[in-house]
DNA sequence: AACCAGGACAACCGCCACTCT
DNA sequence: GAGAGTGGCGGTTGTCCTGGT
């Protein structure tokens, strides 16, 4: 009995040769995909060696939980990092460092080894560009101060360019849905997701600052669909929105952000409207226990001055 | 058209922790 | 308690695709 229903493109899937029936490695064929899906809707899943050889497929058992918990899972997301998710990401990862399955818990449908490819491709080809460590505080501060922050703005440009208009291409889930549809929480036990609203909204609050809440609510943005977006990430090659942090004009009349004001004092990018550490103090999606003795205490004048008077 | 380089992402590997016998 | 089996995680590699020359 073919359980299974979806579409799966059988034409780029490799044929099987010979010389692979023993043990197959290397990408997965659409009839393999096929077997693993359907022996999981009918047994369900775990005891994944066993499973294997039950299903008749030539794979090891990590290689079937892999296959299944990476790419087929109903509850997976294809498609591009959207900018909520990048922000998140970025933030996560500067408390949590490469513990790619916890940030993973934090963005419903994304892998840990989404999110690793993600930062391995994007983030780190940053760093490189700015001839910097990932890891040094050099790099992070440019994030914490310039690149999230003009995430943000994105986020906030698109959500004003959005707001009188109904999307049709909204993420699967969304930001404000602190009675979040069902999908997320029929996730198999493998992928425990936390609530989210409240991270992104405090996250997003955060950066915003300067008393100028960002309503991320309404609707989900993708790069795609981002007015704003000029390429599939916040800092895509050419017109890297990272490069543009540094080149970020003043603004200091308009309602929107003030990022050259920011850079020359952090502490009064915080202290404009909202109290960023007790702000924090008070989240509730902190997981208690966890230290967060990284780049979010930072009050570096000296890298921050040294931006500005390099970039503005 | 052919070649090459780099990006993106799927898949594998090794290690570790946990559970069961 | 010891050993085997299993699952989870992070790091790394392999492969395909795309854009540039």
């Amino acid at each position: 009995m073919d359980i299974y229903q979806g579409e799966l493109d059988v034409e780029n899937y490799n044929q099987i040769s010979e010389e692979e029936m023993e043990l197959r490695r290397g990408p997965w064929t659409a009839e393999e995909d096929h077997t693993l899906i359907n022996h999981i809707a009918q047994n369900g899943e775990g005891r994944w060696n066993s499973l294997a050889q039950s299903a008749g497929l030539k794979r090891t058992g990590k290689s079937c939980r892999l296959r299944w918990l990476n790419y087929l899972h109903p509850n997976v997301r294809r498609g591009n990092i959207t900018l909520e998710e990048q922000l998140l990401i970025l933030d996560l990862h500067s408390r949590w460092g490469n513990r790619w399955s916890k940030i993973a818990q934090h963005l419903p449908g994304r892998t840990d080894n989404e999110i690793k490819n993600y930062w391995r491709t994007r983030v780190q080809k940053h760093a490189k560009q700015l001839k910097c460590d990932v890891n040094s505080k050099r790099f992070k501060d440019t994030m914490r101060y310039l690149w999230m922050p003009r995430l943000v703005e994105r986020i906030q440009a698109a959500a004003s360019a959005g707001a009188g208009a109904s999307s049709s291409t909204t993420t699967p889930y969304q930001l404000n849905s602190h009675n979040r549809s069902s999908t997320i929480d029929n996730m198999g036990s493998s992928q425990k997701v936390l609530p989210q609203a409240d991270i992104i909204n405090n996250t997003v609050g955060n950066y915003g600052g300067g008393g100028v809440p960002v309503n991320v609510n309404a609707t989900s943005y993708t790069a795609e669909n981002s007015s704003t977006a000029a390429s599939s990430d916040s800092f895509g090659t050419p017109g890297s929105d990272l490069t543009d942090c540094y080149n970020y004009p003043v603004n200091q009349s308009s309602n929107q952000l003030a990022y050259g004001e920011t850079l020359t004092s952090p502490s009064g990018y915080f202290n404009q409207g909202l109290d960023f550490q007790v702000m924090e103090q008070n989240n509730q999606w902190m997981d208690e226990g966890d230290m967060y003795d990284n780049l979010w205490n930072v009050d570096d004048n000296w890298f921050l001055q040294q931006q500005f008077n390099n970039n503005f």
